[in-house]
DNA sequence: TATGACATGTAATCTGTTACATGATTAG
DNA sequence: CTAATCATGTAACAGATTACATGTCATA
C-alpha cells in the first residue's frame, strides 16, 4: 500500500522500540553507545518519530506523574513490527553492499531478538552469499584500474577489498558462533 | 573567511577535477567506478558544480565545436586547490573514525596527487595513530555491554572491532608499501 | 525515422543539521 | 535562587532523491 520508504533512522528507531522508549531515551542511546552514527539531535529524532506515528507503525502514550516532566513513551505497533521484520528478512543485495556494513549490521543486531537465531543465521548466509560474488567483481575491477592510478588509488582500493573480506571472515565467526550456541542449548530456537 | 561547510560530494568533486571534466563525465565517473557510494545523479552533481563554482573554488568554460552537443568543463582554481589540500591534511578526528572510512579513504586516494607521497605517508601515521585509541575505547565499551545484548548484538559490535583492526593493518600495509616504493626510487619525490 | 547515448538542467519533496525556545524538576 | 538535567519541540536552512524537461548527434 504506502509504503513511502522509510530512512535508515526510522528503522533504527523501530529496531529500539521493541523496548518502549521516549524521544529522549533514545536519543540518548545514539548519543551514548556506539550508535553515533546516527544523529541524536532533537530535531531529527522528533520529527523521525512524529512520522513513524503518523504512519501507523509506532503509538505514543504521555506517562504522567512519574516524578518528573511529561514523558512521552513510544511503542511498536503490530504494523511496526512487521515492517521491521521484513526489513530485516530483505535478502541482501549488491547496493547494499556498496552502501556500506552500517545498516547490514543494524539489521543483524535486531534479527535474533525480533524474529529469533534462525532469521540470524539465514541472514548470515544471504550476507555471505552476496559478499563472494561482490568481492569477486572488486578483484576484477581492480585489475582493470591498478596500472592506471597512483599508489595511493591503488591502495585506497585495496582497502575496500580488504574490508570486503574482513566482512566475510566475520560472517564465517558470526556462523561458527551460531553453531557453537546451537549445540550447547541443544537445537533451534 | 566563508566555509560554509563542504559536503563530503564537493569534496570528490573537487579532488576528480584534479583532471578538467564536464558534469557528465563525473557522473559517469560515479556511476561506473568503484565511487558508487557518491550519487550519480543530475540532481545532485550539478547544483553541486554550481555551488563550488560560486564559491570561487572551480571554474567552468563552455567547449564548443567538439562535435557534440555543448559541454561545460569544470576546472580547479588556486582556491579551489587549497581547500582541497586543506581537506586532505586535516589530521583524524575519532569523530571522523566513528563515520566510516570512506571519507578517509578518499581523501587518501587523493593525498598523492595533490600533494606528494610523503603527505599520504604523514596521513597514514595520523590514521593509525587514531585507530590505536579508537580500538581501545572500542574494547572498553564492549566489556561493558557483551554481557546484557543478545548475541547477535554482541557480534555486530564485535563487527564494528574488527572492522576497525581490519583498518588499521591495511594502514600497516600501506606504510610499507610506501617504503618499499621510497627505496625503489631511492628517496622521497 | 526512431532509438539510444550524450549533455545539462529544474522542481517537488524529503530528511537532516543547527540553533533556538520552552518549561519542569532537582541539587547545591 | 541559580544552574544543571530532564524532556520536548520548532524554524530556517542545506543537501539529496526522484522525476521530469530539453535538446543534440549518431546509427540502424
Amino acid at each position: 500500500m504506502n509504503s513511502p520508504k522509510i530512512p535508515s533512522l526510522g528503522y533504527a528507531l523501530l529496531g529500539l522500540l521493541q523496548k518502549p522508549s521516549s524521544g529522549y531515551d533514545l536519543r540518548k542511546v545514539f548519543s551514548s553507545t556506539s550508535m553515533k552514527t546516527y544523529s541524536d539531535s532533537p530535531g531529527a529524532i522528533y520529527p523521525a518519530l512524529a512520522r513513524l506515528e503518523k504512519a501507523g507503525l509506532i503509538r505514543g502514550s504521555i506517562e504522567e506523574g512519574s516524578g518528573l516532566r511529561r514523558r512521552q513513551v513510544f511503542r511498536l505497533t503490530p504494523k511496526g513490527l512487521a515492517e521491521l521484520k521484513k526489513w530485516i528478512t530483505r535478502s541482501i543485495t549488491r547496493e547494499d553492499l556498496v552502501r556500506g556494513a552500517q545498516e547490514i549490521m543494524l539489521r543483524f543486531a535486531f534479527s535474533e531478538t525480533v524474529l529469533g537465531s534462525e532469521a540470524s543465521i539465514q541472514m548470515l548466509q544471504s550476507l555471505a552469499a552476496a559478499l563472494k560474488s561482490y568481492i569477486e567483481a572488486l578483484y576484477a575491477e581492480f585489475e582493470g584500474i591498478k596500472g592506471v592510478v597512483p599508489i595511493s588509488g591503488r591502495l585506497a582500493f585495496e582497502y575496500g577489498i580488504r574490508g570486503t573480506e574482513c566482512l566475510l571472515d566475520w560472517t564465517r565467526h558470526a556462523l561458527a558462533t551460531y553453531e557453537k550456541e546451537g549445540k550447547r542449548k541443544g537445537g533451534a530456537s
